[in-house]
RNA sequence: GGGCGGUUAGCUCAGUUGGUAGAGCAACUCGUUUACACCGAGUGGGUCGGGGGUUCGAGUCCCUCACCGCCCACCA
């Protein structure tokens, strides 16, 4: 074999041969009936492999690698999501860089070709630099979250868009999906609605101003002003009612002012009206005072502008009070250019309610949006209101020196300290929610969207994950999920984009529409296909009525309706046309189809009836609501059945100052720069090793150098097993007779048990623990230089070794494999001629029964006898090349067999000339208590008698300290009262020990001290 | 405002049902013994954030305080 590990040359050409041999399939290496089934996480098809992938995928491969070998039938099922938004945005991005015809320009139809296009180029980035990891999911299986969808070219095929749209069919016949009109988060760069998931909160400063709204008709009213102690701190005369608000740009849709029903202050204006004073004077509209529990008296002026369509607390509000509700804005976010005039309905039926007459509803002619703002940006628009407002003396001021208005830089002049009148606009940090993608402000919008009844789906996903029948770990996560859960909100699932599942949704105009002038009613069809559409339709309209579809283009004609007058002078519908919902589902209603999805629902295949419902689902935490949870829902909606065993929820992988990795931060490690210089391995195993349940890693390239060098050592340790001919070790557990192979064997079986407690408990970091110690500590410290003598050419142990250390070995390859893949893989071959690949090496089953207790005892007497010498050795100061010389004094029968048995091993490993046995310490001894003997150096003259006393006060020292401890608790009654037996008795064999080796050492120390 | 997590050796972190603390890296000393300097041998270093409690016994369980971090949340 190669002196050492060339990692890219090597990774390479076995990840190529696992792929040839189809090492990967779905039931490779199957010697039970037992299925293991992992999902992958689909990553976006826009994507490239960053740390929290590689850490997942790492985690999901060593689950998967460890149940093949051991014979289950396994399949990891790899594939991409088709991420709406993402991909979208970065087509978009692509043409516009490239100077080509944008998406509008386009059209829907040629449009989505440009994305499939873009996804045949480019989508399979990830997917490659998955298989350099090492990652082994079954690639022949590689699905999509959008094949099969129209339009998708060839290669594309699959049954996933029919899966997603028989979902959404089915649900909406069981009345789970429905449509509404409510307020959505709306993120108006996107111009599309998004979920509340895809919302982030971010403090951001901002400014709150105060405005009056003067009351109508010029009316006044008392306004007094209680401290705590119902003192009053101010009385006057006023002919308006002060309104806080973050968002002057939105009163122009307010609906009301509304004010606490216990606020005093406001009590004798409830009930009238108030003027909203922006736009033109003789256009303004005048809008009630109500009251309502949601204004706190304390905060601001205490009442609040109601605008239900840009607001979720105004909203909640507006339903309460049954007030309307009016959208000022555009789709991207800008004042509506339309001005957006309201019916002549709503205003006679807000005027009426109002108390007025509805012909005093002059407000049918007016707009909404004034001439001047119309068209102009939201947060132009703002800045005009406050001017507007404030130039006009509307704005509520205050003194300068009002501790609202916050610190201000102090002037210069002397004369401008005295406090005079400004507007009060307090300077305050407030919550502000951005899109995830888009980054801009989300605008709450009133439109029409599809929502699913998560409340009736999440009853069944609660409860699955309460009786066990899928186990979310670690625990604090399921608290987690069952907090969201049980407070989940309808689920807004269309979006306004062309990438994804079209809406299997048909309008057309209701069937007495003709009837009727002006605005036509609207019914709706949904089915899986036109067919089925067209079925519905003629159930509805009748059966000899003549049904069409509407091509798209943008979306969003007007379906039609054709018609003859009968003889008895009524209307006969002859035709309709319909017309297709232009949204697409939101991208995780797809995802959340993924475990049955990708096995080939809603037919019933032998995959569905092999891995369904699947084992173990590994995920971070970040995505338990937005993938977790829908999965649990939709898959128990639609199967009956839990799609997950076990959850196995980690945490992210941030820098080694704990920061979350971000491009704009800058402190993103890119995996594959890794991998290049350090190998795969050496990168998974970091990430193994780091990976303790639950807590977030920090990852520092430090640790992967570390791991690399431990892929070094165990190849090397290879090396020397082949110079040695220890090499082609069997399958079977070899006999032994010398002790150090008996006990390497003892040592491995315990490895393979420790390593199997930690991954079958996910605990990772210990698996990988558990072999770095095995192999550095124990095999190749001590094994291997135990060995070396043995390997001598005509040493008597020398066959029994190579048979032995070559199966040791073999067990740390087939151990690390999982974890280590490659380098594995390329020793296992080179060590031998091997019937299969590691990848399918058969899984040890051994555990303590193959050890042998009297061999582990020797081999621990053995090492802290090399132990002691070498430390005294270092200690005094003494050339380490020097032989010394040791006899053992008091030396019991089992302790002379000892070390006749292992002599030669002692005499190298410790450096010694042959040991011999004594009555007693020799002149000039130093010694060192050992079991069953005394360990005699003779070092007059060698050694420094100082360091030496020093050496051996410093030990007595600590064993003092631990006889004292040990006694007071023996001789606490409580203690041996309380405590258990096997605990007692452990402490008094500790004590006896310990006193046993005071003795010893104190002995020495006279001796020492003679020296002198 | 709610909820969760963290605080253990200089650094990064383990510590599974309570039985007097571990690893890696870093530091220091020594080392050209035929697998390996991506190495070997050895050494130093911790009142387990503060305080209180339960217990024979607490890093581990309970209470409390402090600081750090994350998630969720509608105070205009």
């Amino acid at each position: 074999m190669d002196k050492t590990f060339n990692a890219t040359a090597s990774e390479a050409a076995i990840s190529t041969r696992w792929q040839e041999t189809g090492a990967f399939r779905a039931g490779a290496n199957k010697s039970r009936d037992e299925t293991f089934c992992v999902m992958i996480p689909p990553p976006n098809v826009t994507g490239s492999l960053h740390m929290g992938h590689a850490f997942n995928n790492t985690l999901q491969d060593i689950l998967v690698r460890w149940h093949r070998m051991r014979g289950f039938d396994t399949l990891w099922q790899p594939g991409q999501d088709h991420a709406g938004i993402a991909t979208q945005m970065v087509v978009e991005r692509k043409l516009a860089a490239e100077g080509q015809p944008g998406r509008r320009e386009l059209g829907r139809e040629a449009f989505l070709e440009k994305v499939w296009e873009w996804k045949k180029e480019s989508g399979g980035t990830i997917i490659e630099q998955l298989k350099r990891l090492g990652a082994s999911c079954d690639w022949e299986r590689n699905a999509f979250t959008m094949s099969g969808a129209p339009g998708a070219p060839e290669g594309e095929e699959g049954n996933f868009h029919d899966a997603v749209i028989k979902v959404f069919v089915d649900l909406y016949n069981k009345g789970l999906i429905y449509r509404g009109k409510r307020l959505v988060n709306w993120d108006p760069h996107f111009e599309t609605a998004i979920s509340d998931l895809e919302v982030e909160n971010l403090e951001v400063e901002g400014h709150m101003w105060h405005f009056k709204y003067p009351l109508a008709g010029g009316a006044t009213y008392e306004y007094v002003e209680k401290d705590e102690d119902g003192n009053v701190v101010l009385r006057e005369t006023r002919d308006y009612i002060s309104i806080a608000t973050t968002r002057p740009e939105t009163m122009l849709g307010d609906g009301a002012v509304a004010v606490h029903p216990d606020d005093e202050r406001y009590a004798p204006i409830v009930g009238k009206l108030c003027e909203i004073p922006v736009g033109p004077k003789e256009h303004r509209r005048l809008i009630p005072i109500i009251t309502d529990e949601y204004p706190d008296p304390d905060f601001g002026s205490g009442a609040v502008k109601i605008t239900g369509a840009h607001d979720f607390n105004d909203y909640a509000v507006a339903k309460r009070g049954n007030i309307p509700c009016y959208r000022l804005m555009d789709t991207n976010g800008a004042m509506r250019a339309d001005g957006a005039a309201y019916s002549e309905e709503a205003a006679k039926a807000a005027a009426i309610r109002d108390g007025r007459e509805a012909s005093e509803a002059k407000i049918d002619a007016i707009n909404l949006v004034p001439e001047a703002y119309r068209g102009m940006d939201r947060f132009e628009a703002r800045k005009a209101v406050v001017a507007d407002i404030t130039a006009e003396g509307l704005a509520v001021m205050t003194l300068s020196d009002d501790p609202r208005l916050g610190k201000r830089p102090k002037k210069k002049d002397a004369e401008e300290e005295v406090a005079t009148p400004v507007p009060l606009v307090e300077a305050k940090t407030i919550m502000q929610p951005f899109g995830d993608r888009s980054k801009v402000v989300i605008e709450p919008m009133l439109t029409d969207q599809w929502f699913v009844k998560a409340d009736v789906l999440a009853e069944e996903a609660i409860a699955a994950v309460e009786d066990g029948r899928t186990k979310i770990l670690p625990e604090r996560d399921a608290r987690v999920y069952f907090n969201w859960m049980r407070n989940i909100e309808p689920w807004c699932i269309s979006r306004q984009l062309w990438w994804g599942h079209r809406i299997p949704v048909w309008y057309g105009p209701t069937k007495d529409s003709h009837e009727k002038e002006g605005v036509a009613g609207s019914v709706h069809f949904c089915a899986a296909n036109e067919a089925d559409v067209i079925e519905q339709a003629k159930a509805y309209y009748g059966d000899d009525v003549e049904v069409s579809f509407l091509t798209d283009g943008v979306g969003g004609q007007m379906s039609g309706m054709g018609s003859t007058s009968q003889a008895d002078g009524t209307l006969k519908i002859t035709s309709v046309s319909l017309s297709r919902d232009p949204d697409v589902l939101d991208t995780w209603f797809s995802s959340g189809l993924w475990p049955i999805g990708t096995l080939g629902w809603p037919e019933d295949t032998s995959e569905m009836q092999r891995f369904f419902p699947t084992s173990t689902l590994v995920t971070g935490f970040d995505i338990i609501f937005f993938w977790v949870a829908r999965m649990m829902m939709m898959q128990l909606a639609v199967t009956g059945q839990a799609p997950f065993d076990t959850v196995y929820v980690h945490a992210l992988v941030r820098d080694e100052k704990g920061r979350k990795m971000s491009k704009s931060i800058g402190n993103v490690i890119d995996p594959l720069n890794l991998i290049d210089k350090y190998g795969a391995d050496a990168v998974r195993f970091t990430m193994a090793a780091m990976a303790a349940m639950g807590r977030d890693l920090k990852l520092s390239e430090k640790r992967v150098e570390g791991y690399r060098n431990f892929g070094t050592k165990l190849w090397n340790a290879s090396r020397f097993a082949e110079m040695n001919g220890a090499v082609g070790g069997t399958a079977e557990v070899p006999t032994a007779t010398a002790t150090v192979n008996k006990w390497i064997i003892g040592e491995t079986a315990r490895l393979r048990e420790a390593h199997d407690d930690a991954l079958a408990q996910y605990r990772f970091n210990d698996a990988a623990v558990a072999l770095y110690t095995h192999i550095w500590n124990v095999f190749c410290d001590w094994y291997v230089e135990f060995t070396k003598p043995l390997l001598a050419e005509g040493a008597p142990e020398r066959e029994e070794t190579q048979k032995v250390m070559a199966w040791a070995l073999d067990q740390c390859l087939v151990m690390a494999h999982p974890v280590m893949p490659f380098i594995t893989e390329q020793l296992w071959g080179d060590l031998g001629e091997r019937a299969k690949m590691l990848v399918h090496a058969d899984w040890p089953e051994f555990g303590a029964e193959v050890a042998d207790p009297a061999a582990d005892a020797e081999m621990s007497w053995v090492i802290s006898l090399i132990e002691g010498i070498r430390s005294l050795r270092s200690e005094m100061g003494l050339s380490p090349s020097a032989k010394l010389t040791l006899a053992l004094t008091g030396a019991s029968e089992e302790a002379k067999a000892r070390l006749e048995r292992n002599r030669v091993l002692i005499e190298r490993l410790a450096r010694l000339e042959p040991v011999e046995f004594a009555d007693s310490a020799p002149e000039g001894s130093v010694t060192l208590p050992i079991e069953g003997a005394e360990a005699c150096l003779p070092l007059k003259g060698l050694v420094d008698v100082a360091a030496e006393s020093a050496r051996l006060k410093k030990a007595s020292a600590k064993l003092e300290k631990e006889i004292g401890g040990l006694t007071s608790k023996l001789s606490n009654e409580k203690f041996l009262a309380k405590a258990p037996e096997d605990v007692v008795a452990e402490q008094r064999e500790r004590l006896e020990t310990a006193k046993d080796e005071l003795a010893k050492l104190q002995q020495a120390a006279a001796r020492v001290a003679s020296l002198g």
